[in-house]
DNA sequence: GATGCGCAGATTGTTTGACAATCCAAGCGA
DNA sequence: TCGCTTGGATTGTCAAACAATCTGCGCATC
């Protein structure tokens, strides 16, 4: 009852339901979804864990509002995990089939998602599939505020399906050829455009 | 006083009070300490954020028993992290004021804690000083384990003050230097040195 | 008018007690 | 020997309550 919970939540949030600065309050959760307090705060504490909500103590939650510093520093941050993930998928030399799958069918996955979303799981299967345990989870941890990021910047539209296809694809040749450098540096070029792509949209 | 809590547990498990494998009850805990069940969830809860307990749904927490394979892991990522983290600090050019403290008096910190202790200090601090938040966030979700790495390992003394502190100091003088690729490296090699004994210590 | 104080409301932090859901191991029967 | 049931242990969730803390507003004072 709770994962469906804080998974509505989630989405909630990266939906713009409850937008930057709203705050999020226990007992609002808690009749909102028709689940105890308690439960509900649960429920808060995991989506703070995940950095999709922040709070001070005594104070509600709030739906963070992420400025260019905060994009900078977690897609920095992403930047240097994913080479590295990459690099040891590369070094494995297979591709997980998730990876795959979201790679080739992105219309197949879900209509309505946006391709964001889309590309997020390709990432994320893609670091999934490696063979470090503390990488991933390290990722996982980044990969909340990431789409936080995307979904605040309403980058929908600067996300070119084509291009970005282009370059995952260029990364699974890399990693396909064992080729951990290449593929490493491709990673974390695909990172640092997308992160100057969403400043620029930020500024403008 | 949840707070202190988690913070007897975590020592009880790093000071192998709780052997590796002994199971963490949600009541025990509570009875252990004088606090309701829930308080002692939530601490447990936290300590599996940590990366210090583990645990099933529905099963009682356990210490994890890391194996060789699981040092491996937690160094590569922590070197990863690390590297980017000193990088980061060198281009900045000031080192935090603990990690100066840890580094030039580890007896009078704690006459009784290990020197692994005061080593921990001293690398949380140089990361927690450098700009990036979520590199830091990643750093301290890996030092849980790393401290129990060593704690199982018992590898107190394989930590030789003198050599290490000589690393810590060229660490630090390339970060004065504003030398950020020398510091980088210095600060991998300096964790992959740390792994290496431990698996030695291990396989031995 | 500006400043500081205090009070009430809102919210979290923690406790206690209870019950359902699930897992695990021991015992039992085929 | 193997599979099943059953009972105990443990977690997951709920409900209600109270203390601790923060926030904003009104009010007195300067």
């Amino acid at each position: 009852m709770n994962a469906t919970v804080q998974h509505a939540l989630r989405d909630a949030i990266l939906g713009r339901d409850l937008p930057p600065g709203a705050s999020v309050t226990e007992t609002a959760v808690a009749s909102r979804y028709g689940i105890a307090r308690q439960t509900a705060r649960l429920a808060i504490e995991r989506l703070v864990a995940d950095g999709l909500l922040r709070r001070a103590p005594h104070q509600a939650a709030r739906v963070p509002e992420l400025d260019a510093q905060d994009i900078r520093d977690v897609f920095d941050s992403r930047a240097v995990v994913e080479q590295a993930a990459i690099e040891r998928l590369a070094q494995a030399g297979s591709i997980p089939a998730e990876a795959l799958a979201a790679h080739r069918e992105p219309r197949a996955l879900a209509e309505d998602a946006p391709f964001a979303r889309i590309d997020a799981t390709f990432h994320r299967a893609l670091v999934a599939g490696q063979p470090n345990a503390r990488l991933a989870r390290m990722h996982e941890l980044l990969m909340g505020e990431i789409e936080l990021c995307i979904a605040q910047v309403q980058a929908g539209r600067v996300l070119l399906p084509a291009e970005i296809g282009a370059q995952h694809q260029a990364i699974l040749d890399a990693v396909t050829a064992g080729d951990a450098a290449l593929a490493g540096r491709l990673a974390r070029e695909h990172v640092h455009g997308a992160r100057d792509r969403l400043l620029n949209q930020t500024t403008h």
